[in-house]
DNA sequence: TGTACATCAGTGAACGCGCGTTCACTGATGTAC
DNA sequence: TGTACATCAGTGAACGCGCGTTCACTGATGTAC
């Protein structure tokens, strides 16, 4: 008990470091009209999440670590939950930022069919390393909405890791790797195998595997979703399945 | 705010009702010396964890709905974690009788290939409808453990979820459909797909899709993992899969 | 350019709530003789 | 078979905690004239 507050102190002092350090770079505005409250408490908030998961997103702890007071909040938020809103929407585009950035960190092979194969591997590559490196964000990202979540054709589509998915799947079939009459719903398939892959990893059964076993473990299911998509085995990259 | 009090009570009453009939069942212990206070408190609890998910599992309001001083809770749990991981296995031990039933369900096809297929559609279906039907309980069968987990080679394999998979993939072998080659880490890629499956249709973007695209969403995942794992077109049992 | 004033974005104190946990206690149970 | 007594499994009151939310308020900001 006493140690719970011992740690919550500890978060406090953490926040309000990095609260103040922010507030100290931007021009100070003589602490009344904070200037883009808001945000910074969607910062403070994101961070908690990064650390404590969805659980962590306390309100009153993001003001006073802001240094605001609590009631300061609700001029930009309804309620609780609409801050949490805010923060999963954080999580979701830090999780779709990884997969772009994944996509575009190693040069594109020349062999178009070849090269959207790649793209399609480090996407899913992606996925599991937030969800392993960031679990916080990845559980605040996947937590139970209690508002109305976005159309996955509507606002999520626009940019959200699904439409990354949908993208590379086009390009597949594009460049003649995935047949046309098995690509509707191959996003959904990749997908879930992918995030089922991240939450077992995360917190369930598989969260015992040693590093060696993990990694066997991704690279086996990244094989799985190729063949399972493409009906086929997958031909060349080989052996990239194997790199981090 | 007292909408939420109100909700509240309503769920308190609620199980004060069910543990008064429950007890009432048994034999009157005289109020003193319950006789089986833990299961009692933990049968509460887990009814809770269906009706609100992990959150909702309250050790005062399980004590209070069994009719007994919160403080009597501690002769049976350490604390409220224990309790949980007592519900996170009722929970677990749930979900492996629905599979189970699911594969006890309808009559073994005469082909053993063909049967092994049929079992493993079977299991995957009951997954799916499982975390459908009960999506508290299945959301509390997967909730980030405070305490260590079992490792899926002791208490959990006895009868978990995990080992009916791989005793199926084993079957897949025996009857020649699953190159043995391929059987290493079948199950685990199996298993997060389907899974990874049932959280995005209960917390994830696809909560979103009405009856027909899920129906659709799960017939083509349960396609993809046959292909998947076995590495080549499912052949056979073919429109079973759009049974619901 | 200066001033009156509406509006905006904060304050801080308080509310009620329910939780997990501890404590000294006491009634019921079972066992040794 | 009856009785003393240890142990077991409850009680109920209290603790401290921190939360989400509301309220009347006030200082800062920007705008109309």
């Amino acid at each position: 008990m006493w140690l719970t507050a011992v740690v919550n102190l500890r978060f406090v002092q953490h926040y309000d470091l990095m609260a103040s350090t922010v507030r100290g770079h931007g021009q100070h505005r003589s602490k009344y009209h904070h200037g883009d409250l808001s945000n910074a408490l969607t910062d403070v908030a994101t961070e908690m999440a990064r650390q404590g998961g969805p659980d962590a997103v306390v309100l009153r702890a993001a003001a006073r670590a802001t240094g605001v007071s609590a009631a300061a909040a609700y001029r930009h938020f309804t309620d609780h939950g609409d801050l949490l809103h805010a923060v999963r929407q954080r999580a979701l585009d830090a999780l779709a930022d990884a997969m772009r950035a994944s996509l575009a960190s190693a040069e594109p092979l020349p062999d178009p069919a070849q090269e959207s194969v790649r793209r399609l591997r480090a996407l899913g590559r992606a996925y599991i390393r937030f969800a392993l490196d960031d679990p916080g964000l990845f559980r605040t990202a996947f937590c139970r909405p209690d508002r109305p979540i976005p159309d996955v054709n509507d606002r999520l589509a626009q940019e959200g890791p699904f439409t990354l998915v949908s993208g590379v799947l086009d390009d597949l079939v594009r460049n003649g790797v995935l047949e046309e009459h098995r690509r509707p719903g191959a996003e959904v398939a990749a997908w879930a195998t992918v995030h089922g892959l991240a939450t077992l990893l995360l917190d369930g059964p598989l969260a015992l595997l040693n590093e060696q076993e993990r990694a066997a473990a991704i690279a086996k299911v990244s094989e799985f979703v190729l063949v399972g998509i493409t009906g086929r085995e997958s031909g060349g990259v080989e052996g990239e399945e194997h790199a981090q």
